[in-house]
DNA sequence: CCTTGACCTTCCCATGATGGGAGGCCCTAT
DNA sequence: ATAGGGCCTCCCATCATGGGAAGGTCAAGG
């Protein structure tokens, strides 16, 4: 089949499919005589595996490990568990942050009556304290303020 | 101060300053005669505003509406607290995504012993169901199996 | 048989936020 | 005067993805 069906029974891209290609990360597809890419059903289902891996989060480098791992019928389950455990990590990991966030921003947002006027604890926040910038200035000062 | 001291100053690095200078997020710095930027203590906030601000996860483009609206002080705090709760739900749609992606991984990485078999369910996953690749290419289908 | 439209090819460009580095000028302290 | 550190601009890279142009290919229908 060419790229596009390929694209479609993958849910890769026809244009990530290429991208995938050029980079290595996915062996060179065979051409017909026009110079068409053309893909088995094994090939598809690699895609397939690419795609399932990207929704999962998993960088384009972490599922050169994955596929790596896939074809290799001696690996151990082990090194498998470990790419899934440290992938569960990182995701925690942002998780956390972006959870920090929300939670200060709820914070100043609460404190914001969001009406016509113009005072709003979320600037101020963001603003910062000023004295804050005069004591980092003041530490190293060549300039005084003007 | 220079633009050194304003990076140590604000938290933003001299790279990012003058990335933000030339596009247009904050104004064009002042030049000493030697052509280097000067920056005041009002440039310093600034630029720890937005430092603030993308700790916060706000994009550089959220970041132009909120500096506008700091410098507006006929701004109604509605329109900075609706920013700061669009921002809130864009997070959690990303943590809720993000948790999708753990609770699928725990559950293919609990079913996976991590032994050195090469048994694991993870890559039978992600391998996916080869009657769905096989159902895809036959809808469709001109180029048969080879 | 030829046209049409859908598909494929490669190549270049853009995104967003950030860093690295080269080549060259400037400033200050020794 | 020289050394070192800081600053300047310009170019390149990242990561995964898409857009689009210019041109070749293929199948269907007139």
């Amino acid at each position: 089949m060419n790229i596009g069906d390929a694209a479609k029974a993958s849910g890769v891209s026809a244009k990530m499919i290429r991208y995938y290609e050029e980079t290595g990360l996915i062996p060179q597809a065979g051409r017909s005589a026009s110079g068409y890419r053309t893909y088995t059903t094994t090939e598809v289902q690699m895609l397939r595996f690419v795609r399932r891996a990207r929704d999962l989060g998993f960088t384009v480098e972490r599922i050169a490990d994955l596929l790596a791992l896939w074809r290799d019928r001696s690996r151990q389950s082990a090194d498998v568990k470990q790419l899934a455990l440290s992938q569960i990590d990182g995701l925690r990991r942002k998780i956390r942050e972006m959870e920090d966030m929300v939670a200060t921003l709820e914070h100043l947002a609460q404190g914001c009556n969001g009406d016509h006027r113009p005072d709003c604890p979320i600037l101020a926040d963001l603003e910062g304290d000023a004295s804050v910038v005069s004591k980092l200035t003041h530490t190293g000062q060549k300039f005084g303020r003007h």
